[in-house]
DNA sequence: GCGATCAGCT
DNA sequence: CACAGCTGATCGC
């Protein structure tokens, strides 16, 4: 893993999914409410215990096993044999029992009864089916009173499963096991419960820990009852971490799994990977005593809970740099490295105040306080998870903090110059944080004081004690408005609606309106430095309505030096941004949008229609701006233009006062005509920000013209030879219209669509759809359905609902069906029976890998930054090349419009 | 209870 | 696994 370049920390946002679901599950450890789930966990585990049967497994794995629902109490069944079959995704359950009770739920299962013992009694194997994917490594069978282990292999997605069984089990408890409505551990959503056991660890760290966990394993004591996975910060992968055990030094309560762990920290000695100041660090869990020592010196990128017993309450380091991207309120917990903040004696005036005010709910607010043992300092840790916030009484008489306003060392990041100073060790907050490699940790005080200001209000509320000693504390009055240090001072900005208008002269009053604005107004200077431009104001004001904290707009979605942001509305209010643009309706670029969105939205005509319609977006905010014209809006010139993606989609030509040009693609299909746009041609673009989702050499599929011929063809010979034929389309929301519409086309037939489907299509200025689209399924031969529901079961029972049509063949247009080796002459159905066949078909609405690579070798622009596919180093490495490749290419071969055989190649 | 968000699945 | 969207669980109000 090479060395991140300062263009790395740009993308080191963690926006993907699994960056957030990871940063979720960290947030997690260093939250106070795992010591509430730690006491609650073992409680449930010493219950699991006593259960006969001890299923564990994802519950994604066993949802859809049914419960043994049919079977009353009492009725007498015991399971006698349990057996995983797994790779045909069914759990076999043997049991004897009331030959009624078992017919009734053998039959049920459409199993059946087999062996028979007496007259009242039989055995047989009920058949549960399960959704499980995964490959059983061994499956063993059980026999009644014995204990077997069966594990899946280790999978890409860490799987496992063990069963095991004791004892009989009567039938009516199966449901206990295989319910997910029931048994609340096997949630499909993960619980805070199963993400205890989540640590990060870089690979050496990784290796060390497995060495360690053996060596402790092999001493034969405690193993810790469930796995702990483990996260590779730097390549997102987890695994299962199986009998990792310590020592339990005799005490009554068993050591957690978080001190197992840190018990094999110690002298760690850890790679240097970012040049960051982590030299040899000593990691001592044994130090960190009932004396409430400050750990020295923690590693960086290590995040570890340490369950501080004398206090009941969790400490929590955590200086992985890497993970502290997430949120505000997050890094206020990872950049002080020392476990929070340390703020100087009844800081928020605390003390008298919360101590009977705190430990409510698991998931709410957890204070430890002590006035008694609070010899002068508190100790505040701001969880993660954003909502909790752990204050301790911390006994430490020499420690001395610096003020929390102290900007140096970011504002609420103190210095915590423990009694350690002496030799050196210590100041490692302070040290750490000019240094690091990662500038995201410097962040405002302004911001983080607004982040913990806003959750004392909005725990406690604003005329709270707490509250009002914060924001004494920090200069915050209770109308939230700014007051903290003039160095991050922003003014506010008014949100205002319809700055443009839609009138279709180039120059409106939108841009006086905006003028106004201008002066009071701050943007990014740098992308990067998005961090820093959430001011007090507009966090809190973020903050204020809705507990959640929202996540951070990612520097792509930001047009430098304008208050334009492209399809970000799942960040609240962005500050400093005045004009939200939408580039198309696909939910996964206005996720976020609802109707209460109260900020100017510019998009097309279509997708204005549909964001009112659809998401019930108040009008007033929406401005539907035309194409191909050039408009003014927040004193930037936009110019719409057909993205050729789905109806209402399009790419965006900024023209900045300073004359650069900024190209958005949003989601594209790139084509040949888009080298005639006016707009485009000869035009020097700066930065282009381009839809990368097919950006690899293996998507190279066929045209849209080309896959919609190969649709009409298979849909005409299919109805020849079956005329009492149904062709079903499959769609997007908004997409696809293209091929289902050439079909009807081709047969003459009209569009039956559902309900939902057709107000969509009714939000677009389509006089041919209009036309030939209908609610009545009986009118045409042509149906369009979800892409969801191109399962077979769904086929089969739209079928089953329209049985005039003797014979079926669906179509599932996506650029995933793709393999490389597929070609249109000699497509073969994906299945087919009862009469229903499936093609898939490579239609995409994104730009193929030689689109990508014509578009970029007409436009040149001067830079390039991916809007998909970016959350990955590698990946972006890869495309980065694979850019400047093009453009050595094309400026080796210019005349700028010729094109090479290869291109010329690219539809074959 | 409702809307927003999120995880999981396709 | 990418996309786009559905479903169901959870969270916050």
């Amino acid at each position: 893993m090479g060395k991140e370049t300062d263009e790395d920390e740009i993308w080191n946002y963690k926006s993907s999914t699994k960056g957030r679901a990871q940063a979720n599950k960290q947030s997690n450890v260093s939250g106070s409410s795992t010591h509430m789930n730690m006491r609650r966990k073992s409680r449930k585990q010493d219950e699991a215990q006593k259960n006969i049967i001890n299923l564990q497994a994802d519950a994604e794995q066993l949802k859809t096993v049914q419960p043994a629902d049919s079977i009353q109490k009492n009725e007498v069944a015991e399971v006698i044999d349990v057996d995983l079959e797994i790779e045909n995704d069914l759990v076999a359950l043997k049991v004897s029992g009331n030959r009624k009770t078992l017919n009734k739920e053998m039959n049920r299962c459409n199993n059946s009864v087999q062996s028979k013992n007496s007259d009242n009694f039989s055995s047989g194997s009920i058949i549960y089916k399960t959704n499980l994917k995964s490959k059983v490594s061994k499956s063993k069978k059980l026999s009644n009173n014995k204990t077997i282990t069966t594990k899946l292999s280790p999978s890409k997605s860490s799987r496992k499963v063990s069963l095991s069984c004791k004892k009989p089990l009567e039938c009516s408890n199966i449901d206990k096991y295989f319910s997910p409505t029931k048994d609340k551990g096997k949630t499909k959503r993960k619980s805070s419960e199963s993400v205890d056991n989540i640590f990060d660890f870089t690979d050496d760290e990784l290796m060390f820990v497995q060495e360690n966990v053996s060596s402790i394993s092999e001493t034969g004591e405690k193993v810790s009852e469930k796995p702990l996975k483990i996260i590779s910060s730097q390549n997102h992968y987890s695994t299962n971490l199986l009998d990792c055990s310590v020592k339990s030094d005799n005490s009554t309560e068993k050591p957690t799994v978080q001190e197992n762990m840190l018990s094999c920290f110690k002298n760690i000695d850890r790679v240097d990977r970012d040049n960051a100041i982590s030299p040899k660090k000593d990691v001592d869990v044994n130090s960190c005593g009932h004396d409430n020592e400050i750990i020295e010196e923690m590693p960086d990128n290590l995040a570890v809970s340490v369950k501080d017993d004398q206090n009941l309450a969790m400490r929590n380091y955590d200086s992985s740099l890497d993970n502290c991207l997430e949120s505000v309120s997050y890094q206020v917990c990872c950049d002080t490295s020392a476990g929070g903040f340390l703020a100087d004696e009844d800081a928020f005036g605390l003390h008298s105040s919360i101590e009977d005010d705190i430990c409510r709910d698991n998931n709410e607010l957890h204070m430890s306080s002590s006035s008694s043992d609070c010899t002068g300092f508190t100790h505040c840790i701001l969880s993660s998870d954003h909502d909790s916030i752990l204050v301790t009484a911390d006994s430490l008489p020499s420690i001395k903090t610096s003020s929390l306003l102290d900007n140096n060392s970011g504002g609420l990041l103190t210095t915590a110059n423990n009694k350690h100073d002496d030799n050196g060790k210590s100041s490692c907050v302070q040290n750490n944080i000019p240094t690091s490699p990662n500038k995201h940790s410097l962040l405002t005080a302004a911001n983080k004081q607004t982040s913990i200001f806003s959750f004392f209000k909005a725990k406690f509320g604003s005329g709270s004690k707490v509250s009002q000693s914060l924001s004494n504390k920090f200069n915050i009055n209770s109308n939230s408005s700014c007051t903290s240090t003039s160095s991050h001072e922003v003014p506010k900005v008014t949100a205002r609606p319809n700055l443009y208008r839609g009138q279709t002269t180039s120059a409106t009053a939108a841009s006086s309106s905006y003028a106004a604005l201008k002066s009071q107004k701050q943007w990014l200077q740098k992308s990067s430095s998005t961090v820093d431009n959430q001011t007090d104001v507009e966090t809190e004001k973020l903050q204020q309505g809705n507990a959640r904290v929202k996540k951070q707009c990612p520097f792509y979605k930001k047009i430098p030096n304008t208050s334009i942001t492209v399809d970000a509305f799942s960040y609240g209010v962005i500050p400093g941004c005045e004009v939200y643009v939408l580039t198309h309706f696909h939910c996964d670029h206005y996720g976020g949008l609802t109707k209460r969105f109260a900020q100017p939205i510019f998009c097309s005509q279509a997708t204005g229609n549909l964001v009112e319609q659809r998401l019930g977006v108040n009008n007033k905010w929406i401005n539907r701006l035309p194409m191909w014209k050039p408009c003014q809006v927040a004193g930037v010139t936009l110019t719409l233009m057909e993205a050729n993606h789905c109806p209402g989609a399009v790419m965006i030509l900024f023209e900045l006062k300073d004359g650069r040009k900024h190209l958005h693609t949003g989601d594209f299909r790139a084509c040949p005509d888009m080298e005639e746009y006016p707009m485009l041609k000869e035009v020097t673009t700066s930065d282009l920000y381009l839809d990368t989702t097919y950006c690899n050499p293996s998507y190279t599929f066929p045209t849209q013209s080309e896959v919609i011929n190969c649709a009409v063809s298979l849909a005409l010979a299919y109805v020849a030879e079956n005329p009492h034929a149904l062709i079903v389309c499959g769609t997007y929301t908004i997409g696809k219209e293209k091929i289902f519409t050439a079909i009807a086309r081709a047969l003459n037939s009209k569009i039956c669509v559902t309900r939902d489907k057709k107000k969509v299509l009714d939000c677009l200025d389509d006089k041919e759809l209009q036309s030939k689209v209908t609610l009545d399924w009986s009118k045409g031969q042509v149906h369009v359905l979800p892409m969801g529901k191109l399962t077979q079961k769904a086929l089969f029972e739209h079928h089953a609902c329209h049985p005039q049509f003797k014979t079926v063949l669906a179509i599932e247009p996506t650029g995933w069906t793709y393999s490389g080796k597929t070609s249109l002459e000699n497509i073969s159905p994906k299945w087919s029976k009862n009469g229903v066949t499936l093609y898939g078909l490579p239609y995409s609405e994104h730009s193929s890998y030689l689109e990508l690579k014509r578009f970029i070798q007409f436009l040149r622009p001067k830079k390039i930054i991916p809007t998909v596919n970016n959350g990955k180093p590698e990946i972006r490495k890869t495309m980065e090349d694979t850019f400047a490749q093009w453009m050595r290419e094309s400026r080796d071969s210019r005349k700028p419009s010729s094109v090479s055989a290869q291109q010329r190649n690219m539809h074959t």
